[in-house]
DNA sequence: GTCTGTGCAAACGCTTTGCAGACGG
DNA sequence: CCGTCTGCAAAGCGTTTGCACAGAC
């Protein structure tokens, strides 16, 4: 399916932010973006749309289930393309790093959980925060030079 | 140990915005209270402490360990008394009710998961967000009115 | 008296909204 | 053309900060 028809199937019309915006979450699959990154990817590359359009865009998006939106702790939301299988995140604190990973052992423990509570799940999340490999060892040869 | 004492060995002055905050969330010991929260509640009880005043102490008691600080989805933080368990939230989309859990399993192999990627966890947070029993049985119950 | 803590209001960062003009269908 | 979409700037929200004064020790 084409980028055209996809935008076209949300009965949005296809317009150039929104393509611009889709392409460029496709040409980065792995990646986490803010709106402020997406704002500024399409300044640098002088297709000029505006802050409240990438917002409103990524909105839509993310309501049509194309993007997914994450709140990790840094204050701003970031949004990845939703290849269907859930997982969560590991946030290096000190480069910014994410890591994905999906266990489904403990997604059927939270669905337990959920149960037991009397809860019927819509969503969850698992965040942890650490320090990833390079940043550890960043931090050895720094603690060395004394 | 009392209030007073508890807020001087953090090497802090024993203030009446100290006081009052800290006794407020001891007397709610399962709420999780927002910054305005906090801020109304002193309000309401004439005690004016300014919101500024309400963060300031609110971050100084997450610093010394006494709170601890939720980011749910909700656009506001909240915190509560750390009463040392660690435990993870499901949080009713309805109501806001918040319901507290702790599995050791999914808490151990959240670790696993971590040193395989070669991350040192220094936090993580699983939040569930679901409808509780109530919000289920009042769904139920405006169904069958048509 | 000194130095920390406070209240106020102004600033902040991220996000949303109101509006007049642009543009897709 | 009509209705949606856009860019801009202004407003919104939770939170932080600068400052002069108040209060703890």
């Amino acid at each position: 399916m084409s980028h055209t028809e996809q935008i076209r199937n949300l009965g949005l019309k296809v317009t150039g932010p929104r393509l611009k915006i889709l392409k460029l979450f496709e040409s980065r699959a792995n990646e986490h973006l803010s709106a402020e990154d997406v704002y500024r990817i399409t300044l640098d590359e002088n297709m000029n749309v505006g802050v409240a359009t990438v917002y409103r865009v990524l909105a839509q998006f993310e309501e049509a289930g194309i993007l997914v939106r994450h709140h990790f702790d840094t204050g701003k939301a970031v949004y990845e393309l939703d290849r269907g299988e859930h997982h969560d995140h590991i946030v290096c604190i000190d480069c910014g790093k994410v890591t994905e990973f999906c266990d489904s052992e403990i997604e059927k423990m939270q669905e337990h959980i959920a149960q037991k509570n009397g809860y019927e799940i819509v969503d969850h999340a698992l965040y942890m925060y650490g320090v990833c490999q390079e940043c550890q060892e960043e931090k050895h040869k720094k603690k060395q030079l004394y």
